[in-house]
DNA sequence: CGGATGTCAGCAGCACTGATATAA
DNA sequence: CTTATATCAGTGATGCTGACATCC
């Protein structure tokens, strides 16, 4: 029996399981990824300017669901390193719009390579069946999650 | 169809998922968690010793894949808040025995409210069976990936 | 003025490595 | 001497709030 108890008013463990399952996935990624230079969150960040092309600082900041300033932070040190660039919105004098670079798709492509080797070991006991039963559990909690 | 791309070499995405779902969890423990006076990593640790029992440092350190001196530092502050107690081994000079208090035992009941209204939110949509399945497969992916 | 955006500064929580002392 | 344990000190990553200037 996999819910751990029926008392009532006892969390069932799922929070705690996806907690500790990130913590260790972390840790993972971040040995996979640390060779080539960058941490999990700039990897994530990256990830998304590349779903969704370009993006001002208050966007990924929402779609990251961080503050600005922190996404700030993250901006400032990757494009340092050259992996995006900014460049002043032509409609608007404030906003500034930022993008993958060629270097920064070169850089995500090295990683995918790790990160597919970390998701097949950890995934390894699942079919494709119950991979895909689980993204759409995943993606339903986020949304549950953000939401409200 | 869920899973983002056939494309060899590229990530599922399952990866990034669990990292996002631990964000926006995360965040929204903190914010259930932080009236009763404890942060998100503080709760984890109490739910060890209330599962466990008795534990050394370095037995937390490890159930927990953290380094002793980390887990050290979270022991420290959950002394100084009352929640556990550190008893020197009879058997052993060196060894601590750390153990929740009765007010340990009492504020993660207070906890257990504010957690079983989150995790019954972010699962709203799944039906029990479903529960169990990706309570099995989290548990999974947190063995294949603590094993190497 | 008011709202959105970007950015500087300060701070807190968390986990890490290194070094040290002690018990077995 | 060697190992395990606890713990002190320093550091790095992340993300937060507050404050401020700027653009529309």
């Amino acid at each position: 029996m996999p819910l751990q108890n029926d008392t009532p008013g006892r969390p069932s463990g799922l929070a705690y399981l996806v907690g500790r399952l990130d913590h260790v996935l972390s840790r993972r990624l971040r040995d996979s990824l640390a060779p080539l230079g960058l941490t999990v969150t700039q990897y994530t960040a990256l990830s998304v300017f590349r779903a969704q092309g370009s993006l001002s600082n208050a966007q990924l900041a929402e779609r990251t669901m961080v503050s600005p300033q922190s996404a700030n932070e993250m901006v400032k040190t990757m494009e340092a390193q050259g992996w995006i660039e900014r460049r002043p919105d032509p409609s608007h004098g404030r906003i500034i719009q930022i993008s993958l670079t060629i270097a920064g798709h070169a850089v995500m492509e090295r990683c995918d390579a790790e990160v597919v080797k970390v998701e097949a070991q950890m995934f390894a006991g699942l079919a494709l069946e119950e991979k895909m039963a689980l993204h759409s559990a995943l993606r339903g909690a986020v949304r549950a999650l953000s939401g409200s």
